[in-house]
DNA sequence: ATTCTTAACGAAAACGTTTTCGTGTTAACA
DNA sequence: TGTTAACACGAAAACGTTTTCGTTAAGAAT
């Protein structure tokens, strides 16, 4: 077991100073042409390679940039870090991932072991309990120490930083739409609580439509979903409450639901109720992901783009980075891309 | 924006010496209690926390594991990436995530960009295509370097490291023999080629299920489907591949298939060609993910645990990391841990 | 013979820590 | 009064780079 040499070796090898070592292996003209030869010789056969570490304490960054999202076994946030990851790599930069498991504490604890110097700056989606909480100090702390953050879907307008969402409220304006256009009259939506930013405002897409096209919204039809936790077992509830919603509205023949395993679950409670899918029923779904894909029938959804997300964020924030480099504190104006979204017909509508 | 504080700052402020301010923030039995107290006092009211490049720097160790993984889309990586993290993060480690995306070259790139001191040890599964090529010199390398190495799942027996595999033999031969006890005569496997190591320790599954069962294996059941960037539009070779199969062979009345998609797409095939599942036709899929539990009917699965073979290489790899830190070259004894499988049966045997 | 350039290299600082090894001051002791 | 021990602190090295600013020697110019 070799250690790594480092230009010491080098130099203490060849004779020469550190110094040397370095401006030789970079091609600096203060060097001879003959000892440049000898240096890059010695060192492309002891395989050298600079120290990433001692690199990043002189130059005082990482070339790291640090992802915190709430869950990573979830499509929408592994595609935005294949984005994310793509493009950084392409600059030359690493990814280092976090996850705050929708927790506000390992959320904060995650930031502040990242924050110490190990990264240049933060790409991030907040958590269900942070965005409950409504306390973003540590988004903040984090910026005023130059830290700076791209936030991307779950944001929130109180904290000042580069943005990457999608339009929420008219990529579900255009499914509702879609649905009425397809000749429902009596359309349901199933959605979040209204602190998930991203459940109010496709639930405010969907309210738009129906006036857009003259339909009363009701009461009734619409379905929050109580998520606490969801992911795992809550799931019977989920299953229940909308077999109710079902059993108790039986005019309706649309449902729009806010991800891609309400809308699943809909069209197999739909079909337990003996109900045809589209025939009786057509359902439309947020987020476009295997479930989607593969289900039977195969779901009508509106896409994301998730890896565009992840390549705007990755951009948006090594731009800064590197303007920061340039010139201090020129512009502070942030800016908030919106990623369009796009219905992908398949056989979940007629 | 205020900068970070350091030492240095402190130092000056308060008119002591560095290694004063270092010692007291220690709690040094060196250091007055008066000076102690001043120290603390200016060092949380100025926020100060260590720098970790620095740290890493002067400690030779970064505390930070690095995770190569072929793709992240994917239900069993992220929840292998799920464990990692989990429990190196209560270890104190964070967690770097490189992808590979199947590419060797890839998958060499990130290495050496995590290599040069950014890490301490690696987490990693084989690219697809660096199996195909059997060209391993880059793990070797790593390793030679005193960077330690974990595989998992896809892993290969030429390299002298630690291991965290899934009982893919014996998982598929109980699969198999569920089948066959639930009086399937006549089953069909489902696989990859046979480079990717898992596809054949799962086909040997398969046969060895038959030999002891006494049945005699039939080529024709065994359908090897070229995988070559399946994951997206080659979707439809797979149906087509495998609607031949039940019309070439119409007394097919299980399938075992080495993945999930596999094992849905067969499904769906089946009903398109009138069959019912599972009167008409049995079939467990490798590997318990959404896909499964959400499919109509549900799918009776192998699961693998994937967050505990992530959590068990963490183990592994900082388990070694703190021993060579103990007592350099000592047991030089590289251990595989074999984590057992679980049959989850839904509705898609009887 | 003296001064000036230029080429080729080395010393040292800096990034932010921790730690070892002094060193000076005070108090206690003989 | 002189010696010692304890106490409280500082200087400096080390981790591995890069870069600025000397410094030396040789050759050119005067």
């Amino acid at each position: 077991m070799k250690r790594k040499v480092t230009l010491k070796q080098i130099a203490r090898e060849l004779d020469v100073s550190i110094s040397t070592v370095s401006k030789a292996l970079r091609n600096s003209k203060e060097i001879s042409e003959d000892t440049i030869q000898k240096v890059q010789a010695f060192a492309k056969l002891y395989n050298y390679r600079p120290n990433n570490i001692a690199l990043s304490l002189k130059n005082r960054k990482t070339k790291t940039i640090g992802v915190i999202i709430p869950e990573i076994v979830h499509h929408f946030f592994s595609k935005v870090i294949r984005g994310v990851e793509l493009y950084a790599n392409n600059k030359g930069y690493n990814v280092i991932v976090g996850l705050s498991n929708e927790s506000f504490d390992k959320e904060v604890i995650n930031m502040e072991m990242l924050a110490n110097g190990s990264i240049d700056g933060f790409i991030l989606s907040i958590s269900k309990e942070t965005l409950k909480k409504q306390d973003y100090h540590h988004f903040n702390e984090s910026i005023n120490q130059g830290m700076p953050i791209v936030m991307f879907d779950r944001v929130v307008s109180e904290i000042n930083c580069d943005k990457v969402v999608v339009d929420d409220v008219l990529g579900s304006k255009n499914a509702v739409a879609k649905l009425i256009q397809n000749g429902c009259k009596s359309i349901a939506i199933l959605t979040t609580n209204d602190y998930v930013s991203v459940g109010k405002l496709r639930t405010q897409g969907y309210l738009e439509a129906l006036e857009e096209h003259g339909i009363l919204p009701n009461g009734n039809l619409i379905l929050k979903v109580d998520d606490n936790r969801l992911s795992e077992e809550h799931f019977d509830a989920l299953e229940k409450e909308i077999k109710q919603l079902f059993i108790n509205n039986k005019q309706i023949d649309g449902v729009f639901a806010v991800n891609e395993l309400y809308a699943i679950t809909a069209i197999k409670v739909a079909r337990s109720l003996g109900l045809n899918i589209p025939e009786n029923i057509q359902v439309i779904g947020f987020t476009d992901g295997v479930l989607s894909k593969h289900s039977t029938p195969s779901l009508t959804t509106v896409s994301q783009h998730e890896q565009v997300i992840g390549e705007k964020a990755a951009e948006l924030l090594i731009q800064r980075l590197e303007d920061d480099e340039a010139d201090d504190e020129t512009e502070e104006h942030y800016q908030t891309l919106v990623i369009a979204t796009e219905l992908v017909e398949r056989n979940s509508t007629k």
